[in-house]
DNA sequence: TTGTATGCGTTATCAA
DNA sequence: TTGATAACGCATACAA
């Protein structure tokens, strides 16, 4: 049916050894470069194309890596995936991609069936993996790099947007604007942006000579827009006074719409509000979402090229790099009105 | 390193291929329940986990299947995919993922990765595949099945929105409305929803007794923003008038919003539009957007099911599945000022 | 019910 | 520079 290198070899007239190093080119050189073009000529011929599979069994190398995360549904990950397969695709290697829905025990499983599988190397987006998952992880010496997430306590490569950098200019942007009374939804606390970001606020605040009032932070418990919703809400039926709100993701940002919307509140006119992530249509909500734009696409590419750096030279001393992120400035936040 | 199954067959004190067949819940009915017991214990404890690569070799089958689509990072996709995942998981399969930006060339070359890497089946999402690639898909009897888009010519199975009954809830809810010309924004001819779309909406407004007007429809090249922009211009800017418009997905009529904020138009006190898809995100755009939902996830769903199927009973003859649609009204459709 | 032997397609070691 | 041979881990036809 398909041809396998035994027929490439017996058309060729030479050895299925041969046939192998001539038909890789790390192998290439030991043979005959008349033997090579022949064998490539006969390959053509009949249409041969390496089986993976049997290469894998023998090197013990399945060409492929993994990407855990949690929901491919959520806007926040295709650009991170599809910035990781890029630039795997160049070195040959195909993605297998699995949702965890942030479930420990799925997650577990995922990441068993992907080394079942092979894979070489594998990234992890989820916040909440398992320590102990993380730490197998890197006793077998997977080379596995963290995204979205750093990781102090462990010896694990990681990259992620910058959040201090973040945060400091989603204050200044509202310090400049007028603001003083700045609120914070916080992201959850198990997570290391969410915990970053709270500490960066919290540094900022005080920094730039504004005042950090703990009344004015609610912890959210998830990343999700019923969560934003709902702690807005919260601030509001408080008595504190505020003018405008650092969400610590664009979905909480988008919950506050919701609230404000169901108290007829007008965004930006009564309250100033800014994301952070600049998710894929922030930008066509109304009023456009100012945030804090952070480049996935590179964060998944930056990832990919650490992961192979790692299955070459599983020795080096693992890096974590924070990309650059920067302040979009939409119609979501204007200045604050003199009272 | 890791446990074998030889590992295993020594530590239950049987021979290899009886551990083999303990293993597989398809076999462990020919050896003796005890034996299972121990062997299953043995493997418990060395921590045995079976390794795919070989069983795939011997067996020709991967327990992977393919899905071939244009770009995970457009927000159509995601859901079609978890969808595929999260049925043809319960089967035991992964998932490669594959995008090919719609260009033909990465397109061949990604099916004849997937093939390489023995995929047992495959979703193609893609408008543009070659009918050369696909037919000779079908002629290797490889299990493929379409999405989002069907082929007539071929016996190909395929999965996707009732177009027909969607553009007719459109068109009878813009004419309830009051709205007598309608215009509009034909997706590309190259795809089998461009055509059908199109169709469907000369066919409907006839049979509801609105007049079916060619100055009305303008081909877009492309489903983007900025070919829905540029198509809506070219309307406005000609002679013939029209109050609502019913463009062939949800990006083109994002589109129209941008033509529409260029010229200090109001949506939908101007224009009334319509979508098609329900991307997520279309709820939360200003105005948020009455477009025709496709359950995105059920399609996935249903395509997976339809593989296995296949995988399961090749002789199957193909069938298409037409997955009901629903209009959702928003806020960008109004009723037609009398004039 | 279990053991034996062989092979899936490839690469790697050794010898020629 | 090439050939011979074995082995990766598993499943299965056949024998016992």
């Amino acid at each position: 049916m398909v041809a396998t290198l035994r027929d490439v070899a017996r058309a060729a007239g030479v050895h299925p050894g041969t046939a192998s190093r001539a038909m890789n080119p790390e192998t290439e050189q030991l043979v005959n470069h008349a033997t090579v073009m022949r064998v490539r000529k006969a390959a053509k011929a009949l249409g041969y194309v390496p089986n993976p599979v049997a290469r894998s069994l023998k090197t013990n190398r399945s060409q492929s890596l993994g990407a855990v995360i949690p929901d491919i549904t959520n806007p926040l990950f295709p650009p991170i995936i599809r910035g990781f397969e890029d630039v795997v695709a160049e070195a040959g290697y195909n993605v297998l991609v699995t949702n965890t829905d942030n479930d420990a025990i799925r997650e577990g499983r995922q990441i068993a069936e992907l080394r079942a599988r092979q894979v070489e190397g594998m990234i992890v987006a989820t916040a909440t993996i398992e320590d102990e998952a993380l730490r197998q992880l890197v006793a077998d010496h997977v080379p596995v790099v963290l995204v979205n997430r750093v990781e102090p306590n462990l010896a694990v490569p990681s990259v992620a947007g910058d959040d201090v950098s973040g945060i400091r200019q989603a204050v200044a942007h509202l310090k400049s604007l007028g603001h003083r009374r700045v609120a914070h939804l916080a992201g959850p606390q198990t997570t290391s942006t969410g915990i970053a970001r709270l500490r960066a606020f919290r540094q900022e605040l005080t920094d730039q000579g504004l005042e950090f009032d703990e009344a004015l932070v609610v912890l959210c418990d998830q990343y999700r827009e019923a969560d934003g919703k709902a702690a807005l809400e919260q601030l509001l039926d408080g008595p504190e006074v505020f003018s405008a709100v650092i969400a610590a993701n664009d979905l909480l940002a988008l919950g506050c719409y919701d609230a404000m919307k169901d108290r007829n509140l007008s965004c930006p006119s009564d309250l100033s509000v800014v994301g952070f992530n600049d998710m894929p249509f922030v930008d066509k909500v109304h009023p456009p979402l100012t945030t804090i734009h952070v480049p996935h696409y590179e964060v998944g590419a930056e990832a990919a090229r650490i992961v192979l750096e790692r299955i070459k030279d599983p020795g080096k001393s693992p890096i974590s790099v924070l990309l650059p992120v920067s302040l979009i400035v939409r119609g979501s936040t204007t200045a604050a009105t003199r009272s």
